[in-house]
DNA sequence: CCTAGCCGTTCTGTATACAGTTCTGGGGTG
DNA sequence: CACCCCAGAACTGTATACAGAACGGCTAGG
């Protein structure tokens, strides 16, 4: 069963097809590390390789901007975004106010007696991921569980917001495949029997704890340093 | 002293500014509510309006509808949006997440050595606004302050994730108007003390008052009841 | 050998054109 | 009188075309 794109246009053949492939096939050839960062991309170029004209391969490198994947300046090419230790940082930051939140609000909504399948079928995805050792798939399936969080609110706004940064949540985790991936599903197993539960707090507490938790440790596996202006660095 | 307006192309001739210029003076319609709710916006009405193609149409209406401004489905025209109780507490319940966690990385910014001046240079703007009396002017400079939180946390992505709900604040805002605007500014001028203190507890405490103890007059203002899925309603 | 300025190439920004789909109004029928 | 069907109109999705700006290499000068 097609899970439902999301975005304005579904899967199938018909209005909006071609620029949701293009954004599909470049987004996955980005996290994948297929260009090299700081790649340029052309539209030219684009719709040369993939058979379109120029007018979809635009609105593809729109929401790619806006996901985060490319960054683009007027007249200039599109380039693939290099992340650096303070982009990165600003990505836990915002995971770290948006996801507990939505946790927060997502057991709430399920002690009023919202459904929590979407939940449930996310966990489950999740492990089979496991199981298959697929780093991409279970990047993909692992950012599409904290999706499935916000989806537990049933709100739409707090949901747009979460796929936001959901593209870069998913480079993040698929670039720090290296780290327990064990542990990590099992996190989200606790995490999903908290919003169960209902308990608002525990629900906000363990997925804030979640998150920062894994602040160091991809630091660490991206060879990066946190940025923590705390400490006068002596520089 | 024209500010620079953060998106892609800068308000001086050239890259992008067809575009934006239509993205612009839809948004203000819209926000001025010039446009009946549920209006369709024909790309080629809009295009012959302002004495452009329809190409910088098309990508003005794309920021219009992820800011919140329009709905698009495929084939069909971009209608404005109309506003429910629920749309409305979901941005209640986005703000009251995201703006709490902002105001507390700014008063942790600010402990660190951050600058405060955009938040005292909005503070002001919004003061004289409220002198004025111009409601769309409040409505604008209320709106950007409480962006110029986000701001004081340095960080781009936190701010890119307040932008995406910015213009559906002022456009509240805007409707609401009736409500007590002198309260309003001193609630932000508390708001931008805490801050400046570098207190995180209070100034995320302060921050989620503010927005939740709105949220009932809001609804009162435009004739809405609060979707309190708590109380079971009969219907 | 290195640096600065100029020119050609490449690419984006925008306009125009055409095909397929959706909406709307009128006419016919139960 | 109400409902359904159909044809024309209107609109979006996509392709192609052209003008102007940015980038890269080449040449000239120090």
């Amino acid at each position: 069963m097609a899970e439902p794109t999301d975005i304005s246009t579904t899967g199938r053949t018909g209005a909006g097809a071609l620029a949701h492939r293009v954004y599909t096939t470049v987004r996955e050839q980005i996290i994948r590390g297929q260009y090299p960062d700081g790649a340029r991309l052309g539209e030219e170029r684009i719709s040369a390789e993939l058979e379109v004209s120029r007018i979809p391969v635009r609105e593809a490198l729109v929401r790619l901007e806006t996901d985060g994947f490319v960054i683009s300046a007027p007249r200039r090419s599109a380039v693939v975004r290099t992340w650096d230790a303070r982009s990165l940082d600003e990505l836990f930051d915002v995971r770290a106010v948006l996801e507990p939140g939505a946790a927060r609000y997502a057991a709430r909504a399920v002690a009023r007696g919202g459904s929590t399948v979407a939940l449930e079928r996310a966990l489950t995805a999740s492990r089979d991921s496991v199981r298959s050792g697929d780093a991409y798939l279970i990047a993909e399936r692992s950012a599409a569980f904290h999706e499935a969080i916000v989806t537990t609110t049933g709100s739409d706004l707090l949901m747009a917001q979460m796929r936001a940064i959901s593209g870069r949540i998913q480079w993040l985790f698929f670039r720090t495949s290296t780290l327990d991936v064990e542990t990590a599903f099992e996190d989200h197993s606790e995490l999903a029997a908290a919003i169960a539960s209902g308990d608002e707090r525990v629900a906000e507490a363990l997925t804030f704890a979640h998150i920062e938790l894994d602040r160091a440790p991809t630091f660490a596996a991206l060879g990066l340093r946190p940025n923590l202006a705390a400490e006068p660095s002596e520089d």
